[in-house]
DNA sequence: TTGATAAATCCATTTATCCGGATATAGTGC
DNA sequence: GCACTATATCCGGATAAATGGATTTATCAA
């Protein structure tokens, strides 16, 4: 019942509905998180430690980088959740313009890397 | 978003999990719900009162009792959340321990009912 | 109207959660 | 080792939730 609970009380806040909706596109490091949420750092890092606390994501390190993305196949529980709930999530306003700030930044990102 | 984390919020909490499943049985009433979890009167009351604010359940009164049960089709999400986790409550040992008292809860009113 | 019962609401206290600046840690390159 | 960057963790204050006894409200029956 404790892993229940926590799972679900891992889903109770905006910022960390907005990360997974976000990291249901694919794997992030943390900066681009940051920019596209555009919240205090230490608020991003320490949502993301919640979720991965709960099982939701998992993380890699590559340099500096951190980087997150929702977690493999596991419990059962875990995944009908994320069935139920990011389709959901992708019909709202909120991550809809997430979703925009997220291209128009990686696209930004991606142009400064080849520059 | 605040519906969707209102919603989501209402299950995070062991007592409202525990009545969301005895409520998956059927109507129940609040002394039912009351004698089953062993809880004071107001507290169970009270996560009632949040559950059905959350949209979860709904209820009826009849003379002195008010019966409540699961609300019927709805929402998307929250009818998707329902097929998510009522089949995982069900497999919990705190959710069959409360499923067995009702039994017998259940039992010994309707003798004594006959009697 | 009165008395009894079921349930809701109130209240004060405790407990959990969130926030974001400050600080600590980990990895990189010189 | 030292400077630099990305991220994690710490900490004190603010806000939100949960608790259960006491009180209130609603209903029924005599």
């Amino acid at each position: 019942m404790k892993q229940t609970t926590t799972l679900l009380k891992a889903l109770t806040e905006e910022t960390r509905l907005r990360l997974l909706a976000l990291l249901w596109q694919g794997e992030l490091c943390v900066c681009d998180l940051i920019a596209v949420l555009q919240l205090p750092q230490s608020t991003v890092s320490r949502h993301l430690a919640l979720l991965k606390n709960a099982g939701w994501i998992t993380d890699r390190r590559q340099g500096l980088w951190m980087y997150y993305r929702l977690a493999d196949e596991g419990m059962p529980l875990r995944m009908a959740l994320q069935t139920a709930i990011l389709p959901h999530l992708s019909g709202l306003a909120v991550t809809q313009k997430d979703l925009e700030r997220l291209g128009l930044y990686l696209e930004k990102k991606s142009q400064n890397a080849c520059g």
